[in-house]
DNA sequence: ATTTAACCCAGTACTTTAGTAGGTTATTTA
DNA sequence: TAAATAACCTACTAAAGTACTGGGTTAAAT
């Protein structure tokens, strides 16, 4: 089992995407700002996310990703799972085959922490995150940086996008 | 978070020590050939267990290892924990500095998982797993797979220990 | 026609894993 | 007391995976 930033920036991505939805899809370039994730690195995120099927892509100005269900149908487990960081803990993959072919002494304790933990993250939807009170805070704190950083607010309103952190 | 072979290896090696703590310390060569682990690679684990007074050490002949506490008092989480840095899923060790110093949109949902893995894991002693009949049965497996090894049975016992498995 | 942004490859510095190799020290047993 | 045993210690390494960078090509909007 594996849980690195290569699952957390897939799944951070997501909810960004989830969180800008309104005005069309979104850019990974957006994406790239807004999160500190590189550009090259997201776009191989996302060829793993579209095979998936979990995000659809638009071509050209104006283009980008959108989510390709409701935000409620998208659980962080099939992100995971999509950028091949499974969730199982165990070493054969359920296979029983763990010591040389045979059963290993551990096996099922780890088939069962594979279940607790697929169980917990199968649970959380992209909705439910974009609902979170913390989740909306950092992200409204992220969305004053890019305006500050486009130039687009001045220094005043600077401080206030600081104080909301 | 990280959950290879490395953690599963310690957590398998100290069931073993659990299992066959009756006759005095057990050595890392019976260890390694039960489990299909290399001893040096036993040695390099049970060092870091040591310093963490999860075991104790006896030297020289008839020497090896025994749980430095009774096994209901010795806990999954803590073996992982040993040998691996821990089992927290966050990017930023729970400092809350994941993206250049502030909160990552997805941190609070990392502390989730690793608080739902935690607790899971720190409620799993060393006792219930020595009890489980799926422990058992593999445990018997082992123990007759070695004295077939050892030329201590013959073949025909063989036939009976396949039949176990 | 130009710009935008997805799409696609190839390479790379770095870290971790899972091991090998070769010793030294402490303790028991013959 | 010598030999055997097994912990203890240090260093090295092949392979794999991570987290990028760079340099392109293709599709669509202005």
């Amino acid at each position: 089992m594996r849980l690195t930033t290569k699952g957390r920036y897939a799944v951070t991505a997501m909810l960004d995407l989830a969180l800008h939805s309104d005005n069309g899809p979104v850019s990974l370039a957006d994406i790239s700002q807004r999160q500190g994730i590189s550009l090259s690195y997201l776009e191989q995120l996302f060829a793993k996310l579209r095979k998936q099927t979990l995000v659809s892509s638009v071509r050209g100005p104006g283009g980008g990703y959108r989510l390709s269900r409701a935000n409620d149908q998208i659980f962080v487990a099939q992100i995971v799972d999509a950028v091949n960081e499974s969730v199982d803990a165990t070493g054969c993959k359920g296979k029983n085959d763990c010591q040389s072919g045979t059963t290993c002494l551990t096996h099922h304790l780890w088939c069962d922490l594979s279940d607790q933990i697929h169980d917990f993250l199968s649970q959380i939807s992209l909705a439910q995150l974009v609902s979170r009170k913390d989740v909306r805070l950092v992200a409204q704190r992220q969305e004053n940086e890019q305006l500050v950083h486009t130039g687009e607010i001045d220094q005043s309103s600077k401080i206030n996008a600081e104080l909301l952190n």
